[in-house]
DNA sequence: CATATATGTCAACGTGGCTGACTTAAAATC
DNA sequence: GATTTTAAGTCAGCCACGTTGACATATATG
């Protein structure tokens, strides 16, 4: 067990440390790349929807969106059905940032399936799901699954804040 | 790939999350929980030992260890045939919230690894022993063949600092 | 119109990392 | 025995990123 719980600690450890090199290099931190990853993920995302998936405060989660449109890596829409909403997405040079912190860590865990195996893989699937809660285990289907009819209308080319350059 | 990436990340949130409403009981952070398992599970490490492990500065350590110590949680002791080293070890109070603090995640992780099975379990340590580096890994094997002979000689009964009760 | 919701903002604070400079005691080496 | 290296600690300041609390604004909804 106590095993186990090193595992974690290390490999956890270790895949962060992957893409703290980038993040370096870009003037970022991992708060930036969380975000960075689940935008790309979740194109059009509202910040309400970012904000379940992070669980942090919406007072963190602006300073980090305001530093990445500052940046010009993301951009927010106002939603069509509901123009409080904002939709983000991310910008093209958001995208190149975003391949580049995650092709570390891709290679790696490429790296550790392909030397453990399938079969590993897949046990290494089942416990982590285990270990995670229901409402995470939702978020993470909901994107394999990927049908959910977005209901997350957004307005086409209404870019809000550091407007149209 | 894309999966395994938010498996770890769920994971290690969700894991977390255990302890730290344990954390909040006792007034202490995610630092001193480190120390306390690594201490727990490494009995007379030394402060250069522990800061390999945690791979943080010392001026970070020396904060940390310096609360459990004024908490009476660890004790120093300095080492016999070279006196500059400082044992830790942790004192029955520490031994006690240290498995306060570990219970949770060992009832979790059991409970994962119960639902997912044995064979799941083979590939879940398979896959992360392949993430994490040479050097971890042999931290994580070190304590298991833990035959490696202390070579830490301590000097018993010679406490540092906050002296003799 | 009144209320609820989505988002943002200002301010203050805590934890836990970091660098850099310096000290002390003990060990190791010349 | 003097010099150098090592283990540990200290002081000071900084930064990233989380928190709480209070309040503002625009929009949707009943």
């Amino acid at each position: 067990m106590r095993e186990g719980i090193e595992l974690l600690f290390f490999a956890y450890r270790d895949f962060l440390e992957e893409a703290d090199q980038v993040l370096a290099r870009h003037k970022l931190g991992r708060a930036h790349h969380r975000a960075l990853y689940f935008i790309g993920q979740h194109p059009a995302i509202t910040v309400s929807g970012l904000l379940k998936l992070l669980r942090i405060t919406k007072q963190s989660l602006s300073r980090v969106l305001a530093d990445l449109v500052a940046l010009e890596m993301i951009e927010q829409t106002p939603g069509l059905r509901d123009r409080r909403r904002r939709h983000l997405r991310l910008t093209a040079k958001g995208l190149e940032v975003e391949r580049d912190l995650t092709a570390q860590q891709r290679a790696l865990l490429a790296r550790a399936y392909r030397q453990a195996g399938a079969e590993a893989v897949d046990g290494f699937r089942k416990v982590l799901l285990g270990l995670i809660t229901e409402q995470d285990r939702r978020a993470l289907m909901a994107r394999r699954d990927q049908a959910e009819p977005t209901e997350d209308i957004e307005a086409p080319g209404a870019r809000i804040g550091r407007a149209g350059r």
